[in-house]
DNA sequence: ATATTATTTTAGATATGTCTAAATTTTAGC
DNA sequence: GCTAAAATTTAGACATATCTAAAATAATAT
């Protein structure tokens, strides 16, 4: 089994991958962790010994087969105890985060798929994004960013690429949740922000946040 | 915070100071923790410096109250994981120690209270132990062990002082379980094996068994 | 009361995961 | 294509929690 360090650093990897391509860099990881990319090297090859990454030094890293598995694994685990966690007990999504990198750590396959059975299996965690089944696989949701809209444009806010507290935070105090119809009716060329309307509110905000808010049903 | 390796320390003190009398020493906690003596003393070096345990040299340790109260409040999360694991996930009663030794350590407040919320505020684990209060209030179960119990006596089984799964799996195998009503119909004083008798059917067990069979109402 | 045995502690080592500071390699600018 | 800057790695250190082997202390047995 893998330590708790390990498996953070493979979730890492795994969503950098995501984000940036193929062969994630030392800083960037780094930057991620709030680690020293010293301290990242040092994993990195430790993850390379036991074929959970392929490393080259001042290369960068990729995940191997293992290393997406376990990484998936792990992500699974925590979305699902998302999932728990404002489902039963009533947390708000802006709580959940932090706990479930303590629960994604529990070590037991039986659990984790009496959780899923217990929460009805579901798809999606409560920040819209997907959780991969038992053998890894994991639905690629379809949506496009803000940043990626036209002018005039519509569509209904299903995830969020930023899963942190203040995040969420922001948007509670916007009045802004997953399921709201949104229209994008401005956008400024000076600092690219954006003037969106739903169906009760009107509001600007930043290049920053219209990026990590996901849309569907884009029209 | 205090860390995995001090948490269950203070739990191990606690339950060998209620088993044993104050002054837990250093090889019984080895013992229990499967470590070695050295490595106790080295911890328990610790825990005094912070003030859970008062340690004098070759004399063993005893908890101070912050440390009690501390274990208490492990002890609480791990029962509560139990009820958890037992009521709402299916598990049997001899498979979620395991689990919920690692779930104990998961840090939160409110995730704890809304857990004890979420299974209405149990009183009992599913092994019969009393469930602390969040201020560490715990409600002392007067029950008897069957060593303690006459020839022909009879009384219902509402804990085992032993919650491992090799004996779990034991009491199944030998369709024992909390509720059952039992009685005493021989004690063999070459062994000091039991002869017993429930509804259902009769059996021996040994005086290691008995002990660890606690029972209420006994007449 | 002392010698033997058992218990406990100390000293020094190891593994994990982190850090700082210095050295090395890569990248980018000109 | 060389040089300066940026990125990465190495070397050596530290904290936690464990271990083994040796030393110190306490318990016991005659």
């Amino acid at each position: 089994m893998y330590s708790q360090a390990e498996e953070n650093y493979l979730k890492t990897i795994y969503v950098l991958e995501k984000d940036f391509g193929d062969d994630v860099s030392t800083n960037l990881i780094a930057g991620k962790t709030k680690t020293k990319p010293s301290s990242v090297t040092d994993m990195l090859k430790k993850l390379a010994i036991k074929d959970l990454v392929l490393y080259k030094k001042y290369q960068g890293v990729k995940l191997t087969e293992t290393g997406r598995l376990t990484a998936l694994k792990v992500i699974r685990k925590h979305r699902l105890w998302e999932c728990f966690l404002v489902q039963k007990l009533n947390f708000n999504w802006d709580e959940v985060h932090e706990i479930a990198e303590q629960l994604e750590h529990v070590k037991s396959e039986l659990l984790i798929n009496k959780l899923d059975a217990f929460l009805r299996f579901p798809k999606l965690d409560p920040h819209g994004d997907p959780i991969p089944d038992e053998q890894g696989r994991i639905i690629k949701n379809q949506s496009t960013s803000i940043i990626d809209m036209k002018l005039g444009s519509t569509g209904t806010l299903v995830a969020v690429k930023d899963s942190s507290e203040t995040f969420l935070r922001y948007l509670n105090k916007k009045n802004l949740a997953l399921g709201d119809k949104l229209k994008v009716i401005d956008i400024e060329p000076y600092d690219n922000s954006y003037h969106i309307e739903t169906k009760t509110h009107r509001l600007v905000i930043t290049n920053n946040v219209a990026e990590n808010l996901l849309l569907k049903n884009v029209k």
